[in-house]
DNA sequence: TTTTGTATTATCGATACATATAAATCACTT
DNA sequence: AAGTGATTTATATGTATCGATAATACAAAA
């Protein structure tokens, strides 16, 4: 692998002219377009927009400008923007829109750590040289890391990489962990669950229930797991709980990078079944119930039989 | 404000010419030397140091040689550095070795924050600004207070701050939090505690309940907290919940300086009293009864009534 | 009045170079 | 052989500047 004066364009990223920023904003309108937020025809306020993201109205209008110029939208003056046709199916965004840089070194590290690729400590240059990209994108993904739990300076010189969960002991572990932190989350008398989250949950997992198998995703269903249970904790109001999850979540997504967990119908539908229990005992206020049925959903049979090794079900 | 190739010194700040992580190094060291760990004339070796902690020998022997032009050790040709005299008491100690200025500012945010100085938002020109450092510090302060989810990056432009970094919710939390990863900790199938390190946690106890308080030193009294805490969490032989006690103690480490909990008798007596009851529930594996008296002792009042407002007892 | 388009300003990111300093190596003493 | 001191090398930091771009302010149109 080069790793002299790389450019991004050596490794077949073409950013289109877009920042990272608007990279952000545009894979992140694009499906909202998808889903049919505006009708065809209809008007797209990129003030809106901006105060949705959270972000000024700039960055907006330069993705809503880069979505003209494919046809997706159309500007006339004085009249701002309106849909044209939705843009091209998902699947091309990241042909149409890269991942940015950091979103890409991102992965490349996760998967390297994954596989034993890198050790657990690395120098940035090291990094640097490894994937070939510039210092300010290794520092930037390390920073990243670092913040999510993943990656720690160390003292002196480079960084220390978090363990993975790569073998049985640190599996059982993670799940031990969550089993507590998720329980005593629940049980808190800070805990109050956001009604509309609650349903918008209900309606996801039921959708996982019902979806015919080969149609899920695998990251997808990875996706509504984290996001089931980091909401749940959520909802105990206790930011140190949700940080925990958070953590928990990067780690088992690392792993997923490594071991592409084949879905079995089995693990599927009970896991879906288990959440929408636990979603209903909240929902009635029996906390006690959702905290049991979520401890008996995050424990591992001691003898792991029913489970293949290293494997994760959720 | 001169913003412009202002030096250390110009804010009051003789660092002595220690580089952060030499400040770091000697810090930790100086109490070492303190507890009596060598007898006067007995040799210390650069190396073994740098071992412990896990650095390089060349900071360990620039802090000794630091520590030897204040006369607390010697270096003799060839044979290295001997202890001569312990260092000058503790409370000396930030005169002697000011902290670091990615320290210092840390402490100077969170204490602005806490008294409502600067909003939850800012820029990192504002803050380089207000506070009148560089441009690295502000950066790594802000990187560091991201890694521990007190803050974090805005899309676009700026900072935000957690929701209150305001003390006495976030301290509410972390009381909660400890109450939950301790009290599941000791619950965990896989506790064992052993019993050297809990004998000496009781004599370490003991000695803190029967000291006159006069003689017992601030940063002292929260390490053996810290220490207590986290010796028994670690019995539970899962490393995230060991984690998670190192980080709430790095971070109420560094609150503590915020605010200057300054001992009571009744406080001190009480915790140590509690600590030697838990230790004692262990020892018989009364682990039920140990997390209860945990939980008690992690639990703050919830009206608050016998504490005051934002002291940190324990 | 609200929304849109444009101009201005503020902030951050990238880069480069000089400096500081931590790590690694090696020779020497004990 | 082990430990120490000195040297070399690698790495990170500090500072400054420039350019990109996000935020903001403002003018014009709906």
């Amino acid at each position: 692998m080069n790793t002299k004066g790389a450019t991004p364009e050596q490794y077949g990223l073409d950013t289109g002219g877009l920042s990272s920023l608007q990279i952000e904003v545009a894979r992140k309108l694009m499906p909202i377009i998808s889903t049919g937020r505006w009708a065809v025809g209809e008007k797209i306020s990129d003030a809106a927009l901006a105060r949705e993201f959270g972000i000024s109205r700039t960055p907006v209008r330069q993705v809503l400008q880069f979505l003209a110029e494919i046809g997706t939208v159309a500007q006339t003056d004085n009249r701002g923007f309106t849909l044209v046709r939705p843009p091209p199916v998902d699947e091309n965004v990241d042909e149409l829109v890269p991942p940015s840089e950091v979103d890409t070194l991102y992965r490349q590290i996760m998967h390297a750590r994954a596989n034993g690729l890198i050790g657990s400590e690395a120098s940035e240059t090291e990094l640097l040289e490894y994937f070939g990209t510039s210092r300010g994108t290794v520092r930037r993904t390390l920073i990243r890391l670092s913040a999510e739990g993943l990656a720690e300076r160390r003292d002196g010189h480079g960084w220390r990489f978090a363990e993975c969960l790569d073998n049985r002991q640190a599996v059982n572990e993670s799940y031990a962990f969550r089993a507590i932190i998720e329980c005593g989350a629940v049980m808190e008398d800070t805990f109050c669950a956001d009604p509309e989250a609650l349903e918008a949950l209900e309606r996801e997992q039921t959708a996982l229930l019902n979806a015919p198998l080969a149609s899920i995703e695998g990251s997808a269903w990875f996706e509504a797991n984290a996001r089931f249970h980091e909401t749940v904790v959520s909802w105990s109001n206790n930011r140190f709980l949700v940080q925990s999850i958070r953590r928990q979540n990067s780690l088992r997504r690392m792993t997923e990078y490594a071991e592409f967990a084949e879905l079995s119908e089995a693990g599927v539908r009970k896991a879906a079944r288990d959440h929408l229990a636990i979603l209903e005992a909240i929902n009635t206020d029996d906390r006690k119930l959702a905290s049991a049925i979520l401890f008996r959903h995050l424990s591992r049979s001691p003898a792991g039989a029913a489970v293949t090794p290293g494997r994760i079900e959720d």
